[in-house]
DNA sequence: TCCAACTGGGGTAATTGGGGGG
DNA sequence: CATGTCCCAATTACCCCAGTTG
């Protein structure tokens, strides 16, 4: 997960996909953090065909913004 | 990622975020009165999906920095 | 193909959260 | 009222090595 100038991390694509290194230091906390909450269900994440995960950046920064977990406003 | 995968020091990240015990650190008080703190409203903090508090190194800097509200005067 | 960096998995120490009492 | 310390349970961080990435 390259760090340079011209990455591949599009904030602006819709899509956009991040490595765990980079939720991890988005919240802070240990990559292997972050592959325990994808263990967890607590993120969604797809996986390469070699096993690694990536994470939806979208759903990334809902989370950031302070979005623990959604309730049913009509119930 | 070029030469740090996750380095544990990045002040110069405008989103860099801090744990309890740096906060503590820098304000020379227990990790737990941080976290008074942030239950109080006195200081933003983010938790991690995990329920983990991390505050904006920004924030923190501005408070130490010396620039407190206004206390209330009128008692 | 070779290579440097990142990732996954397991296991163990350190930190954190929450409540209660001083 | 604010802070520091006690408890325990949960979460997180760092260690190893082998495989994937680009």
């Amino acid at each position: 997960m390259p760090t340079s100038a011209h990455n591949t991390s599009d904030s602006n694509a819709p899509g956009a996909l991040l490595t765990p290194s980079e939720v991890a230091t988005m919240f802070r906390v240990d990559p292997k953090t972050v592959t325990r909450w994808a263990k967890a269900g607590k993120i969604s994440a797809i996986r390469t065909l070699g096993g690694h995960r990536r994470f939806h950046e979208s759903e990334v920064r809902q989370l950031l913004t302070g979005v623990p977990e959604q309730r049913d406003p009509s119930a």
